[in-house]
DNA sequence: GCGTGTGAAACAATTCACAGCG
DNA sequence: CGCTGTGAATTGTTTCACACGC
């Protein structure tokens, strides 16, 4: 199975199961059949199983999957067991949020550079970093290896700030910015927008 | 057209259009095609007529959408002309952000309350408002009005703080907490957790 | 001509239902 | 018997393509 021949709805699935999966062997559940797991992430046992079955036959018939094999296959499958480094661009109040979110670290990514191209903010520690000027991020990029980005600029900024992360080699972003980014299609863009999925639920309200 | 009637895709995609119509209001455009927004927001030219079309005929033949009428249609349609009140449940770090967040406040949101079960943070400033205990949680949410919560708890409190903000009468769900909850179906649920979002980017890199 | 609104067509995702195996 | 893995059927979403009006 090609990376390109999943659906990307069922790749937005895979950590779900994975966190899941991660719990139930913290608590010494051994198996665990496409029944429960689905019942606990909310999605029907079918769906599961097929998700899954894009990628190999993990589960026994009549039992049901082994909880630590499962999961590892699934931190392979989504490459979380290797450790990722990530640059941060925008050292205000959600930058240092995120710099001391500590499930970064745990699930093995690695904050390994703060940018911010505001003179008072260069130089400040941030939990264990220093803010760097935006003429720093190519260097960033390359010392730490980083393929990912965090964005966490203001809006108008957000564009102009995505480019320069592409241009320096830069091939993921999670934005925070509250702006679609215009990109080449090989560079993924993740986006959280709290304003957005509020303005969705209150549609149903 | 009724609520159920609409997707849901076509819901989460129309704050998108909104907050792009707003930027265009501002830098004071006044006409806009359906392939100009598309190509801001990321989507088809179709699939935005579809889109609106679901809701009604807000365009002109020849010429586009007037971008002050459109963004106040759309304003009505997701009720974010409306304002709305939030109790936020969990004052720690990520908490703080959330309430120094000033887009809560300019998009007609307001962080009403702000709870916390532990009582070092109890009583505590936070912005202009004072955490208060978990037994106050009702009063808060009949004080307010809310009827949106913020859920900022760690993973093994969230199903069980979810289940105590259903019973006092919230009705949608902004979960930061990495975890899925289970809960009545007419309850609106909506996750943000960077982490999911970066496990399936990493994935494809 | 240009650009909307919309059925029809194409494509994608989910659910069904069951063969097969432990 | 219980539960997986999977084609087939169903359901949902997007794109196409064109009539219509400015």
């Amino acid at each position: 199975m090609r990376r390109t021949d999943v659906p990307d709805v069922v790749i937005r699935r895979l950590p779900l199961y994975l966190r899941c999966l991660t719990y139930m062997a913290e608590r010494g559940q051994s198996v665990v059949s496409s029944q429960e797991l689905g019942a606990w992430v909310g999605v029907s046992s079918a769906q599961i199983r097929k998700d899954l079955s894009y990628f190999g036959e993990f589960g026994r018939q009549g039992l049901g999957y082994e909880v630590t094999y499962l999961r590892d296959q699934l931190r392979t499958i989504l490459q979380a067991d290797k450790r990722w480094s990530i640059v941060l661009v925008g050292a205000g109040a959600l930058g240092h949020a995120l710099v001391n979110y500590r499930a970064f670290e745990s699930w093995n990514y690695d904050l390994s550079a703060v940018l911010d191209n505001d003179p008072e903010k260069v130089g400040q520690p941030i939990g264990d970093l220093r803010v760097r000027p935006m003429e720093d991020l190519v260097a960033s990029v390359h010392e730490t290896g980083a393929k990912i980005a965090i964005l966490a600029v203001p809006a108008e900024a957000a564009q102009s700030v995505a480019e320069q992360l592409v241009a320096a080699g830069i091939r993921a972003i999670l934005n925070y910015a509250p702006m679609n980014l215009v990109l080449p299609a090989e560079i993924h863009v993740s986006y959280i927008d709290p304003i957005a999925s509020l303005q969705s639920t209150t549609f149903y309200l």
